[in-house]
DNA sequence: TTGATTGTTACCGG
DNA sequence: TCCGGTAACAATCA
């Protein structure tokens, strides 16, 4: 489910939900028994993302960590609070809502060391005012890797997910197959610029939109070629292939790599 | 029941 | 050291 808008939507929405109360923090047995007894009811100070984590800062200097790789998901709901359906690892409950996150890959708690650790691998996010693109550029550029690999690295570039690296590819016509190291500088600047706008379109709507045509008032689709046969620009047919173990697509016309 | 899926990490070989 | 490939793990739905 998520790309880095869905994260960061998260954490605007759970930073007016909890920061500044005491929050009720709740896991249930098993692999994500994270001990939660060390925040439960601690005061929530901060809750920000960096890329596709979330973390919670409580007041005794620890922070709930949540990854919800491929399948997680977070549901939000009014109080009073109702039985978890699902898989649900975590219930945090504040003064109006609360939240279930059900089916994260990581859900434990770190201290500051270990919180620093994390924010430091983290590459320079889409969705951050303090993000470095120089950061993103420079390591493209001396990059031997598919540039179809490397935006979804996120220590190289943080956000991305296998939608929006389909869908920025081809608004850039550049194919997923061209290496870091053969692309120019301006294309790497038009494809750090594509894919922030396209975030922050993302986070506003809670939704991944990459096609903004209209015919009439109604939108034929919110993408353009992920899962799709044909391009809407050329009417070509649209390519898939494996890179490293995801689905990419692109237009051979649009896209060339030569 | 099978396959697919908006993700990441560890490990190995080249 | 970099890069590609593979496996493991997560939960849900068609």
């Amino acid at each position: 489910m998520p790309e880095g808008h869905t994260i960061h939507r998260a954490a605007r929405d759970h930073r007016k939900l909890f920061v500044g109360f005491n929050v009720a923090v709740s896991s249930p047995q098993g692999r994500f028994n994270i001990g939660a007894k060390s925040i439960n009811k601690q005061q929530c100070v901060a809750v920000e993302a960096f890329g596709k984590h979330l973390l919670y800062d409580f007041t005794n200097n620890q922070s709930l960590h949540i990854h919800l790789g491929l399948f997680g998901r977070i549901k939000q709901r009014k109080l009073p609070v109702e039985e978890a359906k699902g898989e649900v690892r975590v219930r945090l409950v504040g003064k109006t809502h609360f939240i279930d996150i059900s089916g994260p890959t990581i859900c434990e708690i770190l201290n500051e060391q270990a919180k620093s650790k994390l924010i430091g691998r983290i590459g320079p996010d889409l969705l951050r005012k303090d993000a470095d693109p120089i950061k993103f550029f420079e390591r493209v550029s001396r990059s031997r890797a598919k540039i179809g690999t490397l935006l979804m690295d996120q220590s190289v570039i943080a956000g991305i997910g296998n939608i929006y690296r389909t869908e920025v590819l081809w608004r850039q016509c550049v194919h997923p197959n061209k290496r870091g190291q053969e692309l120019d500088r301006s294309q790497l600047e038009n494809l750090w610029n594509d894919a922030q706008a396209l975030l922050e379109v993302g986070v506003k709507h809670n939704k991944i939109i990459t096609n903004f045509k209209k015919v009439g008032s109604v939108n034929t689709s919110s993408l353009n070629i992920y899962k799709k046969k044909k391009c809407p620009r050329c009417q070509g047919v649209i390519s898939k292939i494996d890179i490293s173990g995801r689905s990419a697509y692109f237009c051979d016309f649009c896209q060339p790599n030569s």
